[in-house]
DNA sequence: GGCACCTGTGAAAATGGTGTGAACGCAGGC
DNA sequence: GCCTGCGTTCACACCATTTTCACAGGTGCC
């Protein structure tokens, strides 16, 4: 489904023999390639938005163990592959004890960096491919992985694509909390940037769309200070429980948004 | 959390060197290994519960690569990893292609193929680890980590994420008594200021709202001098005594001043 | 019993997270 | 090239949560 998601490969090398015939592999697949000759902070590598990175230490002298540690440790889910020249078993070992994902041995080949790059990659992203196929329904509505599309009532959404893989992604997870981070790097494939907004602004999209086609029901629930829970209730109760609990509620400053059809659960 | 769950390991291999030595060096590590000497198909594997599997295609002969490809693409969350002796390039990227998650050559060190075992193993796991922590039962109270909250009969508590932080601390040291800067130090990520009371007031709103859903059981306990301690206890005689004392009290929202249930200890 | 120091408590003040509309930039189609 | 749809970013309003503060009540020690 998500195959060839291109991938977005950070290089940290100085070899530039290496690096320009992979480059050239690379682009030649479409991958899109970002180099550097030293140490990249892990904050800029979000910012690049990189799915993997290929790293030579031996460049980065006494400070790479330590550097190898603090991206392996702040990013868990980066795909970091070592590329270096000879190395003893106790030195792949311990890079591979510390995160990192392959320990590939110069000279190699590009194709098969490339190739254990996107094994890396791939395990990475794993972890929805599983019920893939099958349509799942909730409430009123029919999500079809097979149509990139949800319905309710047979009649489409409309969603576009990225609205689809959140929703799917989140009715996947139906009674489940899930955080923003994690959100972003299942639907989104990389990490996300401190401040970033977009998780929230498709649950809006997907939340008007919702109540397009299913007025009663509410199916995305906000967990204040971390993240959103899908979980399909017919409206009409809760509102009506909260109404029956509350006094006459005087207060009717001019509230300029009516309330909001989802429920938001403090936890 | 997960991180030593120990690793159940499939071997196809004739190698019995080889084999021996990395037996001993699992069954040391805790690991659980099975070995086989031919193909094993998908479905046994699932039965013995492998996470991995270590095999060296070149003793299948032919059909090697299809046995490959189909345990790959049967099971995806499996970890194939290959070991084998000498092979090309275009061997090597074509099994990473469908699907293996390292090749390693022969002869290795046992030491580093269970470093690529459990790198392998490792980003398989990463992704359904929502689950982060079973839920934890104490007393009347259940705290899911998964859902950033805790239960009595069902009932959300309504903890906000801190609160939730906080509680889901003390519930895994039930029974220590944690002091005020550690307790700080591990639920705020950094170190408290000298005269911070934000412990004692969230301490506090936790003893409120389980209070309200637990009225019978008394879960933290103050130890003067030192910090907190997480604990319940069914709060009978005291909570006896002090009703016998007390008029029937219905239940008032302004009960500003009510004893406190918990139980304060000369540490 | 008195004093010094902890802890509990309620409420005000500060912080920060979320909903929302709209502008922007980019790419693909006409 | 222009239009259109989509994804991203921004600014602002609103309000839940967190922090802070002042004081009341408890605890331990002399």
């Amino acid at each position: 489904m998500n195959p060839q998601q291109t991938i977005r490969l950070g290089v940290i090398d100085t070899d530039s023999g290496f690096v320009t015939v992979l480059a050239k592999r690379a682009e030649a697949a479409g991958w899109q390639l970002r180099q550097a000759t030293g140490a990249v902070p892990a904050q800029e590598m979000v910012a690049m938005k990189l799915n993997a990175v290929l790293i030579d230490p031996s460049i980065l002298g006494d400070e790479a163990w330590e550097y190898l540690d603090r991206i392996c440790g702040e990013l868990p889910d980066l795909a970091v592959i070592v590329c270096t020249g000879r190395s003893t078993v106790a030195q792949r070992v311990r890079g591979l004890r510390l995160g990192v994902g392959d320990w590939i041995t110069k000279p190699c080949h590009p194709e098969e960096a490339m190739a254990r790059v996107e094994a890396v990659t791939r395990r990475r992203r794993r972890g929805r491919n599983e019920a893939e196929a099958g349509p799942l329904v909730s409430g009123e509505l029919e999500v079809r992985p097979d149509q990139f599309q949800a319905f309710v009532a047979g009649e489409s959404l409309d969603l576009t694509r990225r609205e689809f893989e959140l929703l799917h992604l989140l009715a996947d997870s139906k009674g489940q909390v899930l955080e923003r981070e994690t959100i972003y790097q299942r639907v989104w494939g990389y990490a996300m940037a401190h401040g970033d907004r977009s998780v929230d602004v498709f649950i809006r999209k997907l939340r008007q769309k919702l109540e397009k086609r299913s007025p009663s029901w509410a199916y995305i629930h906000t967990h204040f200070g971390v993240g959103y829970r899908f979980d399909p209730e017919p409206a009409g109760i809760l509102k009506e429980e909260i109404r029956a609990a509350d006094p006459p509620a005087p207060e009717f400053t001019d509230r300029s948004q009516q309330l909001h059809d989802e429920v938001t659960v403090t936890s």
